[in-house]
DNA sequence: CGTGCGCATTTTGCATGCAAAATGCCGGCG
DNA sequence: CGCCGGCATTTTGCATGCAAAATGCGCACG
């Protein structure tokens, strides 16, 4: 699919930093806790180099904060951090999604219809894994469809800074019914090529993200205490 | 304590990563240069680790090209890639002129109006560093009214890959007329908080400045040859 | 004379070692 | 009893060394 990032595996320091990405996602390493370059590099088995290369990508895509001689720590977002992410998000899929409605071929359109349905027999029999799967798969085709892969890095970047607060999301089954129907709407609105309509549904369906996101965020589901990232 | 003098050089990596970013966006390291790690390690006086470390920073900045086992190269941006890249910092810039403009203080807003007389100066003397630099200034007043880092973040990273070309613009008369007349208008509804007139002129500009770098680059006047990025 | 193979050199990639800064602890002092 | 200062330990940061992969050249062969 994105033979762009990289059709070889570039090196340890890419392999490490993509396997400490999804542990940083996942939540496999709590948000605060700290980056101890030894003890990582033994649990990953690889040398220190590689290891604090990686943090320092990871670093610069905002997973992780970087203490001046003091290390690395998980981030942890503040309120604030989390609607600036979530405004720049919606900005970033409107635009996709107004590329997307120009230039979606009939056979993108089709294989998106296809996951579509994929999706909803995942959401009817309440399978919430491949729910996320088909999810982040139309999405990426909504973003492939842009053809813009400057705007799909640029997208894949900041969306991975929230996408451990999104993993827990969707547990409530009005608000999933909602995003169902909204996704619904996307596709409407793409068939018909409706840039504005699909402008407006993609920020909607962020707004509705960031609203669940914070109430859990407030109800203490997240971080059982906030210092500042 | 006190982590308001946080502003610390938070290492040889960063700061080798800047020099470099200077270097390339200058122009000083040549588009398609191959950058060997030596060579420059000891013109920049400092060993390999922290070097390599920087380049792969810039790397993840699509400052350079990184390729597996041989090293990494000064970008070479087709036409597809500037025409991407000016896509979604149009994109940004409407939104950040959106934000802007709904959350920009009266301060503020004078300060951006001083900039802009300071600016129109700078024209009228025809003083094109001058005029770079209160540009550069002023599109960065309107991100700190936008009140979001991330996207300030997010734009400074994607501008940073076409600087170096834009660096070569608005030596056209006619065009260097046209873009003051834009940041007029940027101005006006600044002041009237008119988010979607700012949004068009935002979008207009950057689609201008688009037009000029590609004018360039097709007279072959930026690349000698021309290779895939 | 052109082409393909193989060796030497160069260059990257990773590991390890050493020095400096920070943290935590302990004892002494107020 | 609490607090401050200094020492030991831990941890990061940078430099260097070594191995593997790639490049370029020369030589032999077609």
């Amino acid at each position: 699919m994105a033979e762009i990032i990289s059709i070889a595996p570039q090196g340890l320091t890419h392999q490490v930093a993509a396997r400490l990405r999804t542990l940083l996602i996942e939540g496999h390493i709590a948000p605060g806790a700290k980056l101890n370059e030894r003890v990582l590099a033994e649990q990953l088995r690889v040398s220190r180099t590689p290891l604090r290369e990686a943090i320092k990508l990871l670093a610069d895509e905002g997973l992780v904060d970087l203490l001046p001689n003091r290390g690395a720590v998980a981030v942890m977002l503040t309120e604030a951090d989390i609607v600036n992410t979530f405004e720049v998000l919606a900005g970033l899929e409107a635009l996709s999604g107004q590329f997307a409605a120009q230039r979606i071929s009939d056979e993108e359109l089709a294989e998106l219809r296809a996951l579509h349905y994929e999706m909803l027999a995942a959401y009817a029999r309440r399978d919430l894994s491949n729910y996320y799967r088909l999810n982040a798969l139309i999405h990426a085709a909504i973003n492939a469809a842009a053809r813009n892969p400057v705007l799909a890095a640029t997208y894949a970047r900041i969306n991975a800074r929230v996408q451990s607060l999104r993993f827990r999301t969707n547990q409530n089954d009005a608000k999933w019914q909602r995003a169902v129907a909204q996704h619904e709407q996307m596709l409407t609105a793409l068939t018909a090529r409706d840039v504005a309509a699909l402008g407006r549904v993609l920020v909607e369906h962020l707004h509705d993200k960031l609203g669940t996101v914070l109430e859990l965020l407030r109800a203490g589901e997240i971080y059982p205490a906030m210092k500042k990232a």
